[in-house]
DNA sequence: TGGCTTGGTGCACTGACTGCAGTTAATACG
DNA sequence: CGTATTAACTGCAGTCAGTGCACCAAGCCA
């Protein structure tokens, strides 16, 4: 590990700590960039140097929590079962123990900018799982579809049980594969148009 | 109807049709809101009187389609079926006959600010639909995390048809019902927790 | 007609974000 | 080694979204 990177990790995360420690203090519309930068012991600018927007700075981890979930997830083709196994990553990625990851889901349920940011980074999920999905049945009109309808409706499946978990404290592995389940698991078996 | 009403209206309407055409001709990050308010022959103060943010003209009768939604979706605890209902009002609400809604879906399609902000506009039909939820099943713990959750599942799917209508041309209506019905509608007949 | 209300304006301001031209320190290389 | 290069960080000036405030002018109502 280089010396230069060491450094920039480092800003990086100090600069994360003082934005999610300000927001939850203070507010997130009451802390401006400037404080965070300053109580990180950096300039303004360097903060945009490590993040695009002052809302990417409450979500640090984004980029690497999606390749591990890119890696997770493998590859379609290969999958016997690829509706039970998105259940069974989806629901698995649903950590529940760091308390930052708690701080960060309880500010999520009461910030709109936030919860905007967190519906950003959920498209880049949802991306990945539709990309999964048109892997594994193809890629015609009506399986990428249908690979984007069940990719939103599986992460927003998820982000209400984080969102409730964040709120009301309720543990959102369980409740969450469970709801995906029956969900996605068992209706999407039978062949499409075959509804009456 | 007022004489001041009806000109408030014809700002906005002509603020909104606008912007539309001035983000669809030459992108939303090139519109400055200074343009669109000259375009309409108003200030730009007066833009914001009307419209929140920039991104928010491109939706301009959200309120009322939310409004309308509450409407058609009706008293959840007089319905039957409550699952089955709101998949016949979220599909018949995805009306793809007007060349205005196209083009909003062809922008939303390419301009994340728009998609951002159509995430927004949904978070509001989100607390309808599990609003309407909670009523029809009452207000425990659960029932909560899996209105919420539900919410979330049917308006991912929605939004993915009208996204995929917006691309490819797909008629979003059938395709989402047909989604829907299988997702949220048989499924959740068996009690929760009877899964192994 | 005269007072009140309200849609719109102008202005000054904040704060997020960007482009550019530095400085300094780590690193790569001859 | 010493030197050229790279890259983290800085300062500054600028753009643009969005807000608060005092104000005008035209509609409304008594």
């Amino acid at each position: 590990m280089n010396q230069r990177e060491l450094q920039r990790r480092e800003t990086r995360r100090v600069l994360a700590e003082h934005a999610l420690r300000l927001f939850s203090m203070n507010g997130f519309d009451e802390t401006t960039v400037e404080e965070i930068a300053a109580a990180a012991g950096v300039s303004q600018r360097t903060f945009f140097l490590h993040f695009p927007t002052k809302s990417a700075a409450a979500f640090p981890d984004h980029e690497e929590r999606v390749r591990d979930f890119i890696d997770r997830l493998g590859d379609g083709r290969l999958i016997g079962n690829p509706l039970l196994h998105l259940c069974q990553v989806l629901s698995s990625g649903l950590d529940t123990g760091s308390p930052t990851r708690r701080t960060r889901y309880q500010l999520l349920a009461q910030v709109g900018a936030l919860r905007d940011e967190d519906a950003r980074t959920d498209r880049d999920y949802e991306e990945v799982v539709a990309a999964f999905l048109i892997q594994a049945w193809g890629a015609s009109v009506d399986a990428r579809v249908r690979a984007h309808a069940i990719a939103n409706a599986a992460l927003g499946v998820c982000r209400a049980s984080l969102i409730g978990w964040g709120e009301e404290g309720i543990d959102a592995r369980e409740v969450c594969f469970e709801i995906l389940h029956r969900m996605i698991g068992s209706p999407f078996d039978a062949p499409l148009h075959s509804l009456q």
